[in-house]
RNA sequence: GGGAGUGUAGCUCAGCUGGUAGAGCAACGCCCUUUUAAGGCGUAGGUCCUGGGUUCGAGCCCCAGCGCUCCCA
């Protein structure tokens, strides 16, 4: 980095203040702090015109109102803030101390609480504690740190800094936790499954490649943990999921993070119908536990998360939006032209597809099940018993965004075998390894069942009403700074 | 990959038609015992993203590059 005087200057300033409190037997970096209580239950528990109320709390300085003889500061901690009172009376022997504070540093607050003249509740302090020096100068105060790159790339300033962003970070966490409360009352089982992987299959994406060095292999970031998943379905667990991360290595954008996370989850004897049925759940769940409302707005958009959700058919979403038959072809293809799409060469499925995306998925605003898909997009996918050009497949719709992806599993290893090979052909050498020991898995018998996948970030952005994915995500990819 | 926007003090931002670089916050000094983005007086702080070009003169205009943001593929 280059050198820059006025960095050298502030932070000089600041080193000599850290160096001063050791001149005065103050360890300028802390210890052990006993006894805090968040300024959240600090202030809620505060009971007005009662004597004797004592509190200790522990945080950052974020703003600091120096009177002369008094000093009022904001401490912040992840529940947000409070006030002390440091006062010359209270604070004779220490007063030298207390005036070297300032943003930044992070202290333990201990006294009686009371309310100011203002009516502000406030910490009187009788013990001030110094934790840590800060040795760099917080963002404006007022203003917080605004530029979208350092925010991300400093998440460390940004989350105290910006409180609502700590927020954010906290309900994800609550919301996480709620999933896998729910699925473990149900029977569910959490479990692990290989992030690195020898054959990267269960979806179709570029994925990442890494390198055992002692074994010399070369080896993949899953893109998915489904052929793992399912094998434990062979193994005989009958509720499983996963929360882990999934790694594609495709462009960034505000609603594609390269590694995101992914809550997948497999029932024995299930069907799609019941992974409607339990992603419903889980959406209405977090909705009760976290949101004010289920009408929640995503950026110029109000989603309406009220149940039952819709239930649409794909072909018939086609017929809906598109207007033509999904199984007249030449309509199909007539309308791929009307919308500028090149479809020489193309199978009918993708053709279809591709109207299907241009037309369709643009209206999915409210909660949408599309149902019963083209059987020859879905490789994985047990066919519908009454009609097997379609397969039992669904995809939840929330605001534009695709935001779940469920079937009936395919349990019949020949089907599977087929249908991978078919998905073979004509993908780059990369990818193209067949997965024979999933084959193997599904001949010793698969039961029927149902699986799940819900992108959890996308699902957390609806929630909390963040229209990039960076904001969900602690540490979003950015291009190296070198 | 294409389009639009943006880059100025530690942070948040002004900067006119091209004429010596500005404010607020933060910092530093002084005053202040109930403040709320505390206040008052004073001081200091700049590779105007980088490299070329035009011009007597460029933060501003032109070209190229880099970073970031948004939209599109």
């Amino acid at each position: 980095m280059s050198e820059n005087t006025s960095i050298d200057k502030l932070q000089q300033q600041r080193q000599d203040k850290l160096e001063k409190y050791r001149e005065l037997g103050v360890d300028p970096y802390g210890g052990k702090f006993e006894g805090v209580e968040s300024t959240a239950s600090i202030v809620g528990r505060f009971v007005d015109d009662q004597e004797g109320q004592v509190a200790c709390a522990a945080g950052r300085i974020v703003l600091l109102r120096d009177i002369g003889k008094l000093i009022f500061i904001t401490l912040r901690d992840s529940s947000g803030t409070i006030q002390i009172g440091l006062s010359k009376k209270l604070l004779a022997d220490f007063w030298d101390v207390v005036k070297l504070l300032e943003l930044g540093d992070i202290v333990g607050a201990s006294g009686d609480l009371a309310r100011t003249r203002t009516g502000e509740i406030t910490i009187w302090v009788d013990k001030l504690t110094m934790l840590c020096k800060s040795l760099l100068q917080p963002p404006e105060k007022f203003h917080g740190l605004t530029d979208v790159d350092m925010r991300y790339r400093q998440r460390y300033v940004d989350l105290w800094a910006n409180p609502e962003v700590m927020g954010t970070f906290q309900k994800r966490s609550a919301m996480i936790a709620t999933i896998r409360r729910l699925l473990t009352d149900k029977g569910f089982c959490e479990v692990e499954t290989p992030m690195m992987q020898s054959i990267a299959g269960g979806a179709a994406a570029k994925p990442f490649i890494t390198h055992h060095n002692s074994l010399n292999m070369d080896m993949f970031l899953r893109i998915s943990p489904e052929l793992f998943l399912k094998r434990l379905l062979v193994g005989g667990m009958e509720k499983v999921f996963e929360v882990n991360r999934n790694f594609r290595n495709e462009g960034l954008s505000t609603r594609h993070n390269p590694e995101f996370t992914m809550m997948e989850l497999y029932q024995a004897y299930a069907d799609y119908n019941v992974m409607m049925d339990i992603t419903e759940e889980i959406f209405c769940t977090l909705i009760e536990e976290h949101c004010e409302s289920n009408v929640i707005e995503f950026g110029d958009l109000k989603v309406n998360y009220a149940g039952p959700w819709r239930r649409a058919k794909y072909g018939d979403l086609l017929k809906e939006y598109a207007g033509c038959d999904i199984d007249d072809i030449a309509a199909v293809r007539a309308k791929a032209k009307e919308l500028g799409i090149n479809d020489e060469g193309m199978d009918d499925a993708i053709v279809i597809n591709e109207v299907f995306e241009e037309t369709v998925e643009d209206n999915l605003i409210d909660p949408t099940f599309v149902i019963d898909y083209p059987a020859a997009l879905c490789p994985l996918t047990r066919r519908s018993k009454s009609d097997p050009r379609y397969a039992e497949r669904f995809e939840l719709f929330v605001a534009r965004m695709e935001l779940a992806n469920a079937y009936t599993e395919l349990n019949d290893p020949a089907v599977q075998e087929a249908n991978f090979r078919e998905q073979l052909r004509g993908q780059d050498e990369t990818m193209a390894t067949m997965d024979d020991d999933f084959v193997n898995a599904l001949k010793y018998g698969m039961p029927p069942a149902g699986g799940l996948g819900i992108g959890i970030d996308r699902l957390v952005m609806l929630l909390t009403g963040e229209t990039s994915i960076r904001d969900v995500v602690l540490f979003p990819l950015l291009k190296s700074l070198s």
